[in-house]
DNA sequence: GTGCCCATGTAATCTGTTACATGATTAG
DNA sequence: CTAATCATGTAACAGATTACATGGGCAC
């Protein structure tokens, strides 16, 4: 146990939690619920996931559980201290009200740049793969528990936030050809 | 010039989209591009953007414009290739469809299991931090041009949503502690 | 001439990715 | 027995961050 790092990587705080919800986890159940997780936010990589266990570990925020079946898995729980940094990782204003990466929203700052035309067949063929996207999520989303609930909704707002943003587009791209002419 | 890559990474196409806007740049101007920009998506540290300029002009998507002023300055622009690479970048409905990164989000699934009373507090205060910021973006967006104007309005647009959300959380929070009583 | 901005870069470090390697357990 | 799944890890590599180092030009 190490000095406690003064922030969480936004994937450590994820994983905390994970283990948070389904004490006595391994870290391979870890892996399993970002790799099944529809979010591709992270990939749950051995590579990631195992070492950033070890961390968590050596800065005392989990702790292995009693040895439970014979062979060498290893279940973990959360310590007191990976509590409260779990908590200070949820509260924490400044993180939750960043805008994050979005990569539609980082395209939109330069889809200007494409004729008219192009931009106009681009957009109306995405808004289709959004709507179906949208359905198959609001589709699932009744299935889903809380937490998972809660991110889907979120996940299904921003695409509704996507496609009124593509009909504005699209509208105004209309508009500018008629005035055009 | 090696081989082209199949896909630029996020950063890479932004860095073409700078460039594209501004032909002539400086790779310290985009630099600033990324420093001034209100999304905090990159920092537009030096240890990534010039390593990425240099990929870029290897690639032959960049190229250096015939030098002005006396001094070392280099100047860029985009090479036929680095236009096409940057179009597909622009018109990839894969990596534009997709959720991004998003620490609100990210939370959301967690947040559940923090004590009702402590997340109503927590909530609600996150709420009335939004709401300034959204009104902040609010104010500067009519002075913007085309693309960061189309960001920062999915930028409000994100933020109304995390409002909505937040609205149905605290009072689902509020019927249930009635629902308990 | 001093300080500030323009301009370019490198080094150490961190964290993530893919791909590989290994072995135990269980279902058919 | 054998294939799939559980389980743990490492190695090579990619890309980003901070911090540092350097130097030219310009305003006061």
């Amino acid at each position: 146990m190490t000095k406690p790092r003064a922030t969480l990587t936004e994937l450590e705080g994820a994983m905390l939690g994970v283990v948070r919800l389904e004490p006595n986890c391994t870290a391979y159940r870890v892996r399993q619920v970002f790799l099944a997780s529809r979010s591709t936010e992270w990939s749950g990589s051995a590579g990631a996931v195992y070492p950033a266990v070890n961390r968590l570990q050596v800065e005392g925020l989990i702790g292995e559980s009693p040895e439970q079946d014979g062979r060498g898995t290893k279940t973990y729980r959360l310590t007191p201290a990976g509590l409260t940094a779990h908590d200070g990782w949820l509260c924490d204003p400044d993180r939750a009200l960043g805008a994050g990466l979005d990569p539609f929203r980082t395209r939109a700052g330069f889809w200007f740049v494409l004729p008219p035309k192009r931009l106009h067949t681009f957009l109306t063929g995405l808004g289709k793969q959004i709507e179906t996207r949208r359905d198959e999520l609001l589709r699932e989303l009744p299935s889903l528990d809380d937490g998972d609930a809660a991110m889907a909704t979120l996940h299904v707002g921003l695409q509704d936030l996507r496609l009124d943003w593509i009909a504005k587009q699209v509208k105004k791209l209309a508009k500018d050809r008629a005035t055009r002419s």
